[in-house]
DNA sequence: ATTACTAAGTTCCGAGTAC
DNA sequence: TGTACTCGGAACTTAGTAA
């Protein structure tokens, strides 16, 4: 499915930590907020505890007592630290989910210094909602594709879902190919990002991920020549290997 | 040596990978800029160079073009990215110092998730300016010192040094002690954070920084009941070793 | 002592452009 | 096409307090 909102400008400050990588819009930490949940991490010996207070940690991470009480609240709000707050002060600790943003950047940074980076990525066929075929197949987007893909495409999409930190890292080690959106009197199409891919070592195709979508970051999808489905004779919850095509 | 410039509020927003963890206020990085560079990281490919244009980078990162244009010119400034500009576009690589920021975060987020933390460091002696002395013979400071850390403290302090992410790595696992600046009408002394360590298994003492020093960030003091450089019989240049003292 | 609200001040971002 | 400037408004931080 695809669900076109708002066309590329309109960013939100917010995202994930897929560290500015990707564009889904789902509001998960702040940028800003990384260091922070990095510090009550080192504090807290990870899995422990952290006894403390805003003026504490004010002090500590040169900040304002007023700024660190509202970035805290933010975090737990958001899910990545659990505070308890008392007249005496504040006992932080981090949740999975804090620890799973930590280790997020730990990968990333891991595969900056080793260099390595996931060549391809597995997946698995859903179904979309049609809205696919329609989005492919109006003219402005057709004849895009065409010209920066060197390909006319079929008017369908085939949507699959994978892990979301694979995805997020498969496509950062590709060239990003823009689609741009337009408007009509209706509404607005956004833009939509292209990365040429093979599909189970056999057809040639293109991730597509449309700008500020809806779209759980774990869900993606896949245009091509010909229908995928057919081609590949692949239904719903078949597994699909999606690897890396092209230069780099 | 001692220079307090100003008391604790007047937070600069930038700041050196330290992470919110330290007060210097060197100014290497804003934090917001991290991210940016770890995208640049991963694109081109750590060594190597990545070509492409504010208005590319803009969309995959989900920032205006604009924003773009301003951060790399930031990153540059600070040394952090090589940038050539071309009707064509940008030519952009991580230099040294930015491997090192970006090397540095990695090390955090090891330690976090190895619960590794040093539990000591070596440092080596160098001669203050005098100024300690007088700082510290200050009765408004003498007092907190008493009251804080439990001891009256000598007159006088051990300047050292040593490597700066070492030093940031260890003060961060111990427990702060914070002493408060205070108003003359001549002038406004800082407050001064303070971690209670032994020198050279031997001496009880304090290693302490002051807020918002010029100290650069591979140098601290130590104070102590009794001159150390006396009990001890340091001599500019001798070497001598910080542990953690009492619990964490 | 705390935390955290509101209002004021500051920084930052992005639209419009210049080049 | 590019990059990058100005400037208005949005976002963020902090001071002053309330609880």
């Amino acid at each position: 499915m695809i669900i076109f909102s708002k066309n590329h400008t309109g960013y939100s400050k917010i995202f994930n930590i897929t560290f500015l990588s990707s564009s889904f819009p789902f509001p998960f930490m702040h940028e800003r907020n990384f260091f922070l949940l990095l510090s009550i991490a080192e504090k807290s010996g990870f899995s422990g505890q952290l006894d403390s207070s805003t003026v504490q940690l004010s002090r500590e991470l040169n900040s304002s007592q007023q700024t660190i009480s509202r970035n805290l609240k933010e975090l737990e709000e958001h899910g990545f630290i659990s505070r308890a707050v008392s007249p005496a002060g504040i006992r932080l600790s981090i949740t999975d989910s804090g620890r799973k943003e930590l280790r997020r950047a730990l990968i990333k940074l891991q595969h900056v210094f080793e260099e390595k980076k996931p060549k391809q990525i597995k997946g698995t066929v859903k179904s979309g909602l049609g809205e696919g075929t329609y989005y492919t197949s109006l003219p402005a987007y057709q004849k895009q594709f065409e010209e920066k893909l060197g390909w006319a495409v079929f008017s369908g999409t085939l949507n699959f879902s994978t892990e979301r930190d694979a995805l997020d890292e498969f496509i950062h080690g590709l060239k990003m190919i823009y689609v741009e959106g337009f408007k009509t009197k209706q509404r607005t199409f956004g833009g939509i990002k292209c990365f040429k891919v093979k599909i189970n070592d056999a057809v040639e195709g293109a991730l597509i991920l449309p700008d500020r979508s809806n779209i759980p970051r774990d869900e993606a999808e896949l245009i091509a020549r010909v229908s995928l489905r057919k081609k590949l004779s692949l239904e719903n919850g078949s597994e699909i290997r999606i690897s890396a095509e092209g230069i780099h």
